[in-house]
RNA sequence: GCCGAAGUGGCGGAAUUGGCAGACGCGCAGGAUUCAAAAUCCUGUUGGGCUCACACCCAGUGAGGGUUCGAUUCCCUCCUUCGGCACCA
């Protein structure tokens, strides 16, 4: 009999299945498709690099992969596509370095890469691929983009709603515009309390009575995709502004690490934050990992405290006072300043205000003497790059503006600072300070030499000077002796009552800044006229293509006050447009989207990727995300009354957590926060405008461990490369020299000369062997170091297969006519092992049993043709390829993928005694073997009977007994 | 600094609800096969003590304490590593 030659089986199964189209799943209503349940199975895709694939890509995959073809063996119509997020600055830095477009260096990346994802033999529906950069798919990007440009989000529904329902309810006087020129319902003020659009009265304009374009402008102020100038992270070195994502803690660009200015550009902006309390609320139906749900609730970043106003000293008299009993504006007047605060409870212990170096109020109320230092302090904040400011974080920095405020509750006037420890882009850019309970506060003050007063007594007799955890106020007035909690809630309806403060609530999150100034990005379909103003394109003008360029290259530049200059400015034909509404002469937006805009909703797509008249069918988008839970046929989803927060009936406890949508997700970590959040945005748009049938695009969440490697080391710190190791004593040594060298578990890196390269394991081992060694180095969510010298272990084991069905020159094969029934209980036990552990993504372990039955099988010697027939159904998910062959050995004609999952019988494991240690005081003393059904006291009494157990009781008074059922015995004595 | 995850043999890791610590694999040692080697098959392998050996005894899951008949698992304190956030009022 031949070898185990993995290369020639793989390249067979893989072009077989391609032949046959094995893994084509067709949608409802196509042909071929048959009624079943559902399981989506998706995968993060890949980024294209020119690098190709890295071996943590596969690890992910490889566990998808599993689950996909056990799913499908279990009668379940499996979607299980891959695809490529193929804009983005790499591939246009190449291609500006290179000269070459980036088309181009994009369609061979993906050819590399697709050549290597395809070694691995896995499952997916190849004809389902596509490329976040092709024309038919940036298509329905800048479509989704129309969606968000043309809606609002509605705080009385707390949802998206087209933004003809904002005219109308401006139209019909349902909306007033305020003197601020902010946008209120005309309606009694505190109906919607959250909203803050408080009516102030008097002064509101109806919006007919605003000019054309003014109506215009205030539309377009309340879109979900809207224009704003912002501060933005600006790199000139890169020629774009770049997210804060996108920034090192450093202040320098995570791509190329260039220099990042912060400086005020206008950009478009994506309103993200009127989702951020769905956006916190729904992490609760998901069955998401709690780290992950934690850091995006941490990204989110809610606080529920109060904004307070502090009066300056030259207006708070007791008329001010008094007249502010009448109600809080909604904006601060000018001669107010505005805090926001989560420890209301400390307002008598606020001496002091800090306001940022950007405030407005900074340059109104600095004194004549106080001005010369205010200002070079302002001045020299501004000019402080993202990196230099980091660098001082430690210090304390600020001066004082020589004005003074009054504290609402003391009537004290507390002096003003400025100090760039408060920022303006959180909160109102200003606070009280509370030097007493407030880390950086108590900084600030002692350098200062500002008043400390306490008014939190702690609990627990600590030291009051720094203490920020709860207590009891103190110091405080009539507040005296409250717990914190309590304070807080009184003061500030207190507050409330007074026209001084409310109730408020703060994000970390900010809008998502949405444009760049590059070329390899899906353009806006907008069009800049100097008539209408800013017009969006309608649907059927797309899809709004690339233009052809020769020089797609930035304007890069050294220079910090360098001006955006985006490459699609330059492409004067495509530039020049006219206006689809007036039909005048207009500008195409230059600015294109950011990489993430793709990958938002790359999932949706896979479902109907040849769709050319809607993004997805509704018929097909409910059948794959539909909030059925796993096991059951998916039935109509009801679009609008979508069901959030309950399982739908029927489910068993291992399902609750399923609400809709894909049913596996697995990828790496690192997208915890920035993908996983604006496609959850994204679809959450999506489905407030009708277009998706679930709130929440990823059902179940996965992430696998990094897989990182181990590094070696010379006594000076020098590198190693495995090549020049010797590995075959106790320690590595050096090879030329024997050199005893360090050993580290580090991330790949050419430096480190650590890096596993995926193409050269699979040509020396076989991709069967590579799926394999990746799923058995531990946990899929642990991460783990990769050690090459371990892969010829789950080598050995696929030979080991290989020889137990076909045999060796020196080895007959194991199969015989009769069964063993060791053999046959032990592949029921096999069975049920890996059902449990591949639903439960612990592959390691059922790898461990697969090895552990084939043991088995080598000592009995003996295996019959049905045996070997079930278990290559049970390792076919791991490794298809060798699982195939040696299933069309034993006498198939047509692959197994499609075969029935194996069934183990429940009462043939069932045992008839069992083997029970027996403790004294703890300690195990002997064992004894009892039948499965004996009661405590046969139990018991067998157990005494033991010789060692008897001899360690001897002679001592037996306390207590204790019988764990089919576990242990303990004896407790005296 | 804050939040999260983790720490088990020479190495990767296993251990159900608090119930036999070290499954499985690597490495190592010994044996079989071989002219020999590789490959393969079999056996052993936490450390220490004792023993010709079997057996037996002691210690042991980062460190220290606690709860419990019993702790890798639960609680407290501390140390280390990794991931995330970082003056967020």
């Amino acid at each position: 009999m031949a070898g185990y030659d993995f290369a020639a089986i793989e390249k067979k199964w893989q072009e077989y299945w391609e032949k046959h189209g094995t893994f084509v799943q067709p949608n409802p209503g196509e042909q071929g498709f048959v009624e079943r349940p559902k399981y989506y199975v998706l995968d993060m895709f890949p980024y294209p690099s020119g690098a190709g694939l890295h071996v943590g890509h596969p690890e992910g995959y490889t566990a998808t992969d599993i689950v996909a073809r056990y799913r499908r063996m279990q009668g379940f119509n499996v979607l299980h596509p891959m695809g490529y997020d193929s804009f983005g600055l790499p591939a246009e830095q190449y291609a500006v370095e290179q000269g070459v477009h980036p088309r181009v260096t994009t369609a061979r990346n993906i050819a590399n890469i697709e050549r290597q994802i395809r070694m691995f033999g896995f499952s997916y529906d190849w004809s389902r691929r596509v490329a976040t950069t092709d024309v038919e798919y940036y298509r329905w990007t800048q479509w989704i983009f129309l969606q968000l440009y043309n809606s609002w989000f509605d705080p009385e529904v707390n949802a998206a709603r087209p933004i003809a329902e904002l005219e109308a309810k401006l139209q019909s006087g349902q909306f007033v515009v305020n003197l601020s020129g902010d946008l209120v319902p005309n309606i009694s003020p505190n109906k919607i309390p959250d909203l803050n659009l408080q009516a102030v009265g008097m002064g509101n304009l109806k919006f007919y009575e605003l000019e054309a374009d003014q109506r215009h402008r205030l539309i377009d102020e309340y879109r979900l995709a809207y224009q704003a100038e912002v501060p933005v992270n600006w790199c000139p070195m890169l020629g774009t502004v770049l997210a804060n994502e996108e920034v090192t803690n450093e202040g320098r660009s995570d791509r190329g690490n260039f220099p990042v200015y912060r400086r005020p550009l206008r950009q478009w902006m994506l309103r993200i934050t009127a989702y951020a309390d769905r956006l916190i609320d729904d992490l609760g139906v998901l069955d998401w990992p709690e780290p992950i749900k934690a850091m995006q609730r941490n990204w989110i970043g809610k606080s529920v405290g109060a904004e307070v106003d502090f009066p300056l000293e030259s207006v708070g008299t007791e008329e001010w006072f008094e007249r502010r009993g009448r109600g809080m504006p909604a904006a601060p007047e000018l001669d107010v300043i505005r805090v926001f605060t989560t420890r209301p409870d400390t307002l008598f212990g606020a001496t002091y205000m800090v306001l940022a170096p950007e405030h407005e109020l900074v340059a109104e109320i600095t004194t004549p003497q106080q001005k010369q230092e205010v200002e070079a302090y302002v001045q020299a904040a501004k000019n402080k790059s993202e990196l230099e400011r980091s660098a001082e974080s430690k210090d304390k920095t600020g001066v004082f503006t020589g004005a003074y405020a009054i504290n609402p509750v003391t009537r004290q006037a507390i002096p003003i600072w400025v100090a760039d420890y408060v920022m303006m882009g959180y909160g109102t850019g200003a606070i009280m300070a509370v030097p007493a309970h407030d880390t950086r506060d108590m900084e600030f003050a002692e350098k200062f030499a500002l008043p400390i007063v306490q008014v939190v007594q702690p609990t627990a007799g600590q030291d009051w000077r720094g203490f920020i955890d709860d207590g009891v106020a103190i110091n405080s007035g009539h507040y005296d002796g409250l717990p914190t909690s309590d304070i807080k809630q009184q003061i500030t309806d207190d507050l409330h009552k007074a026209g001084l403060g409310k109730q408020a609530v703060n994000y970390k999150l900010r809008d998502w800044l949405f444009s760049r100034q590059r070329y390899w990005g899906e353009p806006f379909p907008i069009v800049h006229c100097p008539a209408c103003g800013t017009v969006a394109l309608p649907e059927s003008a797309l899809p709004l293509m690339l233009p052809e360029m020769d020089d797609f290259s930035p304007a890069a530049s050294e220079d910090p006050n360098a001006l955006p200059s985006p490459p699609l400015a330059k492409a004067t034909e495509w530039l020049n447009t006219t206006c689809p509404r007036c039909g005048g002469p207009a500008r195409r937006e230059t600015n294109t989207m950011p990489q993430w805009a793709g990958s938002c909703w790359y999932f949706l797509r896979y479902l109907d990727p040849r769709n050319d008249k809607q993004l997805v069918d509704p018929a097909i988008e409910a059948y794959w995300m539909g909030s059925e839970c796993v096991g059951k046929p998916a039935g109509p989803t009801n679009r609008a009354t979508p069901t959030r927060g309950t399982a739908a009936p029927g489910c068993d406890e291992r399902e609750k957590g399923q609400h809709g949508g894909v049913d596996l997700y697995v990828g790496g970590a690192e997208h915890a926060v920035l993908h996983l959040l604006y496609a959850r945005f994204w679809h959450k748009v999506l489905f407030d405008l009708g277009h998706v049938s679930t709130v929440e695009p990823f059902g179940k969440l996965f992430n696998q461990g990094m897989i990182r490697s181990f590094a070696y080391r010379d006594r000076r710190g020098m590198c190693i490369g495995y090549d020049d190791i010797d590995f075959s004593g106790d320690k590595p040594r050096l090879k030329a020299t024997g050199e005893e060298l360090i050993e580290s578990v580090e991330k790949m890196s050419k430096s480190l000369k650590n890096v596993v390269n995926p193409d050269v394991v699979i040509a020396g081992y076989g991709a069967d062997t590579f799926r394999l060694y990746e799923m058995f180095m531990g946990p899929l969510d642990a991460s783990k170091p990769w050690n090459t010298r371990d892969v010829p272990g789950v080598h050995r084991f696929c030979q080991r297969v290989w020889r137990m069905i076909c045999g060796s020159e020196d080895m007959a094969a194991l199969i015989k006519d009769q069964s063993d029934a060791q053999v046959e209980k032990a592949l029921h036990k096999l069975i049920k092992k890996v059902s449990e552990d591949v639903e439960a993504m612990k592959f390691n372990t059922a790898i461990a049993a697969m090895m552990e039955f084939v043991n088995l099988v080598y000592k009995t010697g003996a295996i019959s043709k049905d045996q070997a027939q079930r278990f290559m159904l049970v390792v076919a998910p791991f490794t298809p390829h060798l699982a195939e062959e040696l299933w069309s050995m034993l006498g198939h004609s047509q692959s197994l993928a499609h075969e029935a999952w194996p069934k183990y019988d429940e009462a043939l494991l069932e045992e008839l005694t069992v083997e029970l240690p027996v403790q004294v005081n703890g300690k195990i003393r002997g064992r004894v073997v009892v039948p499965v059904d004996a009661t405590q006291e046969q139990v018991l009494a067998l157990a005494l009977a033991d010789a060692k157990v008897a001899a360690a009781v001897e002679g001592k008074t037996v306390v207590k007994r204790i019988v764990v059922p089919g576990r242990m015995v303990n004896i407790v004595v005296k």
